[in-house]
DNA sequence: GCCGTAGTGATGCGACTGCATCGGAACGAT
DNA sequence: ATCGTTCCGATGCAGTCGCATCACTACGGC
């Protein structure tokens, strides 16, 4: 049997196959890199037309190696596209929680949680690719129970860290005592979503968007009175 | 030139070539009917196993015809689609309406901007196709132009609905006379879209979602003492 | 030197795609 | 009966798809 990418598990080590080791290295290639650059073409591909135009050959192309180099990577076109898809569920996770952590400095619960916020809603126009692309994902997650998976868990993430930020306003007592975490991560987390779509069809500008999700993490700000 | 569909005007008459009229009828067939009954297979498709599996041949076989018939119908693949987004766009929006127009006796604002509400984002399990449909759409849009103008429109009616909806209840004093019917109908318009998306891939329940909305829409209710 | 193995690009294959075209059936008019 | 028109299903066609397989190269171990 050929060595192949198993999509649960990368650990090379088979019987007696011992993995070439630090300066030789003859062929061996960087399979995770390579994987990452054919992901990057696939998102690419998404963006420009779609996900219905994503195919193996255009893919190859696009990430400048052959189609049996991708074949190699990925026993099938599924499980390119689910590997694409985790690849940019990690980059919005990352990039929220890097945001997060270079906030500018006046530090209010309020700022990180807008902040926060509008790296999850993929608003910025610098970010339109990767919305386009998670939208088709979720679009096709509808009717594909592997990529509802991975999507589940990435939602679930994300309503954790802004769980976690709104119970933070709490305590610094910036964000009313009566607020619930929950539900606001939950209203949050869908009206990010919401206004990625409205966004990407042109029914909102990203200051629109911005603007929203900022009222909205005002709005949990302020003791009544 | 054959007779054929012109997706922008379906007018007959061209010179001399007079309409078939009342009984004879003889082979005649109706259109639109037609047209309806495929973009109907359409949706299923799309709803079965994603926008990119609709094929002519598929729809043609789904909706009981040839795949002559289909391409008399519409004269590319695109438009088809296009005629298949009117048409549900076209369906969520009557949805809407009839639910707000047959709420049941306690009329109270909240509860007429609710089920309007839970119309819109398509919770409920027997919406779940048409959730489907319309998620795949507004994907597809990210990188159609014709689509996105569709969406857009469908979302501004949708938009102008809860502002009137707001507004409304403002009048009755059932609102807050502070709230701001335009800021509230983006943000629920959001919450709405984005809600359907997390039901479908399973990271909300309907039941979840129906309750969120109830709650903003309590949020504009009574006012602050 | 030779062999075994991992990795490569190229090509083949059957299935399917959207779209164009065709012969003929069903009718009104003459 | 014979047109002319309108509608129909079937088939042809060039292109593309995902996937399998190929012959070949580069290298370490012997």
């Amino acid at each position: 049997m050929r060595q192949r990418y198993d999509a649960t598990a990368s650990e090379r080590g088979r019987t007696g196959a011992r993995q070439r080791r630090d300066t030789g290295v003859p062929k061996q290639v960087d399979y995770e890199e390579r994987r990452r650059r054919i992901a990057d073409s696939v998102c690419s591909l998404i963006a420009r037309s779609g996900m219905e135009a994503v195919s193996l050959r255009d893919v190859a192309a696009d990430a400048g190696v052959s189609m049996g180099a991708v074949q190699r990577c990925f026993r099938t076109k599924d499980e390119m596209l689910l590997f694409a898809l985790e690849h940019i569920s990690a980059r919005v996770g990352a990039r929220a929680h890097t945001r997060l952590a270079q906030s500018p400095e006046p530090r209010s619960a309020a700022t990180l949680l807008a902040r926060t916020l509008s790296a999850i809603a993929l608003a910025d126009p610098e970010d339109r690719t990767d919305a386009q692309v998670w939208l088709a994902f979720v679009a096709h997650a509808a009717v594909s129970e592997p990529l509802a998976a991975v999507l589940c868990q990435t939602y679930t993430d994300l309503h954790d860290l802004l769980v976690w930020l709104i119970g933070y306003g709490k305590d610094t007592g910036e964000f009313r005592a009566d607020a619930d975490p929950e539900l606001a991560a939950r209203t949050l987390l869908a009206l990010a979503d919401g206004l990625t779509a409205h966004v990407l069809v042109g029914h909102r500008t990203p200051e629109s968007a911005h603007d929203l999700l900022s009222r909205y993490a005002e709005g949990l700000a302020a003791p009544p009175r």
